[in-house]
DNA sequence: CTGTTAGCGCCTTCAA
DNA sequence: TTGAAGGCGCTAACAG
């Protein structure tokens, strides 16, 4: 391997001064400047990113903590960090968790002295997490869930899901259902069903309490949940309301599967834009929200806190409800 | 920073046998081991990485070169290769080209002194990559395409799309028409193209010249080679045979656009088993790459090559047509 | 403008 | 079983 000190003695300098063109800091003569990067170009040496790190504490490359790519946001949040992190050199080490909350924390530890800092694109909100965050001290921003003295990059759950309900009852709609997740989950657990009841209670509609049901992440579990519904509600809903694509499009499947008509027998809608949501049949009204632009507005608060610099302690990204057939 | 010397001082012993402790190798007695551990439970302390790299020349990383992350063949592959590599304690540094050329050839060389081996995830064999891969020697595995010389974890293309034909051609289907991509892309853009040629004509079946369009990897894409295949065709196709699902997905949005009704007007189908294939209307006829797999084998034979010990330099994955409703 | 020097934190002989 | 010493490749004062 071609090192620092060959390439200064091929080009009759010191290492320094290979440094300093490698670096362009300091003065180097012109001269000198163009034998070295002949040098360079010639034997196509790169210099070690780990010998510069030992030297200079920085990685030049952030840690990104999710629980799975295989679902649109995560994925489209990384894009946004991977597009606004190169621009600025910074590289990222993926840690993928695969929901296994255990992994969440031993990546933490497997990270700290690899990265100049952390992404977490969180699904909960528990303690030992950010406690353990909090520990190491490490550059950090949480995406997608709101914690207390950790920079973060959140969605307005609360008021996207006022704003659907909102648009449902606008629509007519008075008797509503309501398909969630878990609240450990606090942004999509918490805020949306909090918001769900709340616009219902402002709007004076009382919900019949098999209307709601709980699913998981997938489109199955939005599948059981509607058929939950459906079959122990005394009085039908004439629309539901589920937090995320995947399980709308469940419900989809199961009511047309018994074979009701969307919209005119029963509205639904859904949450995240998904690719799949406009192919549907019909197209799911869904709300965009813009995860490219949270993994970018992410990684400028993390670079501007590792820079020291100004950063937002909280970003709120704004929505856009996407009103299509299913309504 | 507390480090090994640290650690030493406290245990009261010498940074040597922390060290020992810490990869347990050598000798170590059981009693200066216990005082080490404790010191290094209170202080919580993790050794650095890339002190460690700089002196072993080795990294734990592997570099994974993508051209998105955002589609589902990718994502998988990444889930496969996280969950094998981490399970040897290497992590990923992911590096996302985008669809840019040059950017690939970028990445390689940012890599190439910061990770112990590189999987590309490739969407072309072009001469200029394949080269500089080999210049740099470095362990090197690329996953979906073919190319001499280098370790690949390919899908069998040409057989898949012979299948499919076949299947088409078995259901009674006469006319088929062929959406494709681009032939840089040699795995889906050539060798997919060729099977259903030589199916077809291995059945003695002629194909009209408007009926075989070509899209990129998108939906709409798709939907516009459908179109054009309607309107120029002399005698419309009563089949298509699309590359991918998204293709074969825009594939039937437009026909359905168009009051056709699937299957029974045309019949459709893709390769890919994306999520969306089940949930459209109807459900599409696909293939399953096992995409999963295919990721885990890559980084296994990486591993192995990376380690001296004996690899496959060619691994042709397992697939399996899933029969649904669209044909 | 350039070279010398001294480590960064760790592992690995080598000798004890 | 342990410690001393050297060096991985690089940068950053500091002195010329």
């Amino acid at each position: 391997m071609v090192t620092i000190k060959d390439i200064a003695t091929m080009a009759n300098v010191s290492r320094s001064t290979v440094s300093r063109v490698l670096n362009n800091s300091g003065y180097v003569s012109e001269e000198a400047r163009q034998r070295v990067e002949k040098v360079i170009e010639a034997t196509g040496y790169v210099p070690s990113g780990y010998a510069k790190s030992l030297r200079t504490k920085q990685t030049k490359v952030i840690g990104v903590i999710l629980p799975t790519i295989q679902t649109e946001t995560p994925s489209r949040v990384v894009t946004g960090l991977g597009r606004e992190l190169s621009k600025h050199g910074y590289q990222i080490l993926l840690a993928n968790t695969d929901h296994d909350k255990e992994k969440e924390l031993e990546y933490l530890d497997l990270l700290v002295r690899q990265v100049d800092g952390i992404v977490l694109i969180a699904t909960n909100t528990e303690p030992e997490l950010t406690q353990k965050i909090k520990s190491m001290n490490l550059p950090f921003v949480m995406v997608g869930q709101e914690a207390e003295n950790v920079i973060c990059v959140t969605y307005d759950d609360y008021h996207v899901a006022r704003d659907v309900t909102a648009f449902l009852v606008d629509k007519g709609h008075t008797q509503i259902g309501f398909i969630g997740v878990d609240e450990t989950d606090q942004a999509v657990g918490c805020f949306r069903k909090k918001g769900f009841y709340d616009e219902m209670k402002s709007r004076d509609l009382s919900i019949e309490e098999a209307w709601v049901q709980k699913g998981v992440f997938d489109i199955d579990s939005g599948c059981k949940a509607m058929k939950k519904i459906i079959e122990d509600s005394k009085q039908r809903p004439t629309a539901i309301f589920a937090v995320t694509d995947r399980l709308a499009i469940g419900a989809m499947s199961y009511v047309k599967r018994i074979g009701m008509e969307i919209p005119k027998d029963i509205a639904i809608a859904g949450i995240g834009a998904s690719e799949l949501s406009q192919y549907v049949d019909p197209p799911l009204t869904t709300v965009d929200y813009k995860n490219e632009t949270a993994g970018e507005e992410a990684a400028k608060q993390l670079l501007a806190f590792i820079q020291g610099e100004d950063y937002q302690k909280k970003i709120v990204l704004d929505y856009r409800l996407l009103s299509r057939d299913s309504v």
